[in-house]
DNA sequence: GCCTAGGTCCCGTTA
DNA sequence: TAACGGGGCCTAGGC
């Protein structure tokens, strides 16, 4: 059970009988050769010879990689069922899954390259600056956005979706704010706009407000927003992060 | 020029001294190693160690893969800048673009195997089944959506976007569609009522119908179709691909 | 450059 | 299970 192995095979038999043997394992796999590739499920594709990457993961997710690009121009998600054959002059993988049954079938006339790797990685990936940062923030600091701000409930669920925070003005009024960690657009302002509808139809209208919470809008977007009677905030990611840095340091300084 | 080498290095300095040489060049890279990673662009991150899988393409498209789920857990598009030292303890790997600034560094701790691979793939990429396959068929015949209707443009710019078939019933009443290749949700009814709202706004609101063409409608989209007086009709990517297929044989009956 | 919209989007969360 | 929204989404097409 070494932990890296790697063959340069001289015949596709030989490819084929390397593959078998280690293709139901857990590891990640990795040939490179030239394919052809048909794929069929929620759309259909097909791609005729070229000299591609094949990376089977440990999950048996699936990707075919071109020489360039940052996406796969086929795959197949995690737990894919894979099976392989050897044809006549070629060595055929087919990665299938269900819901929704889709197929991929690999077809290839050469191969150059297999690496097998046993590797292990059980790191935490961190994640900052998306918009759970920017909630989080104003939880702990309803000023950033304006004075005398209360928050009331996050995540708020109703008829037509979900509010993303929502509180009380220093004058008894509702504020719906909707969060967006980037420039936003008229989706976000209309995404406000029927959140304030559904509310002020209960609370009455002029009890409540609406603020679009972003770094930017686009131009657009504003003379909509301002069309429909809503509020413009700038807030960024960045902003959100140091309040919450902020507020760590605080919370640590308590002990 | 060998099409293919591969190395499995005893030392760090033998990684760098070899990854170094060919780093720039245009050919796809692998490597497979343990390392941390740090990124900071539109968002940040950060992974502690782990043994991952890096590929660098011709176009200096990066990704990083861990052994297991369809994402790459960190990467860099097309056209980044790498860049490569040897640190005390580590290879440091830094890629970087502009517009938007990002930067990916990572620092490898252990590296297991480089693989370089000169391959070439210059295939056309074919995919039937998408949104584009519908909107032929429905120009190639209209009656499939409904009879007597006439397509007078598709893919009309408007205002506020696009609107995907534009045509003209029996009655001489404007038809707006809005494609979904898949189940469609509220995000297209709302598209579709926006595009209602403008023509209806130039040509008057009763001269002006909406449809949404997709398989199937989510069932709380489908309440505020009907709320919003819009209508919906079933039409799949393979009903189109028969009409497509149907025609180019009476296309080619002709000659 | 900005903006719009599609994608075999993938993925996580929740009713 | 379906529905909904986020994403460093990426990518292509217009203007």
């Amino acid at each position: 059970m070494e932990k890296i192995t790697t063959v340069v095979p001289k015949s596709l038999e030989e490819a084929y009988t390397f593959l078998k043997s280690r293709i139901h394992e857990r590891m990640v796999i990795i040939v490179v050769g030239n394919c052809r590739v048909e794929y069929e499920g929620r759309a259909a594709s097909r791609i005729s010879e070229g000299e591609r990457i094949l990376i089977i993961k440990k999950d048996k997710a699936v990707l075919l990689h071109r020489p360039f690009g940052y996406e796969p121009i086929n795959w197949q998600p995690s737990s894919s069922i894979v099976s392989i054959s050897l044809q006549k002059d070629s060595v055929r993988m087919d990665f299938i899954r269900d819901r929704p049954h889709e197929v991929l079938r690999l077809e290839f006339r050469d191969i150059f390259f297999i690496g097998c790797y046993r590797i292990e990685d059980h790191a935490v990936f961190e994640m900052y600056g998306c918009e759970k940062d920017m909630q989080e923030a104003i939880v702990l600091e309803p000023e950033a956005i304006e004075d005398g701000l209360n928050i009331l409930e996050v995540e708020k669920k109703i008829s037509c979706g979900v509010i993303d925070v929502y509180g009380m003005d220093k004058d008894g009024r509702i504020v719906i704010m909707e969060l967006k960690k980037d420039k936003a657009g008229k989706e976000a302002v209309l995404q406000l706009k029927r959140y304030v509808n559904v509310i002020g139809r209960e609370l009455g209208k002029n009890r409540v407000r609406g603020i679009l919470v972003a770094p930017d809008v686009k131009s657009d977007a504003f003379k909509l927003l301002k069309e429909l009677n809503l509020e413009f905030k700038r807030f960024t990611p960045k902003m959100a992060r140091r309040i919450i840095r902020k507020h760590k340091v605080k919370t640590i300084d308590k002990y």
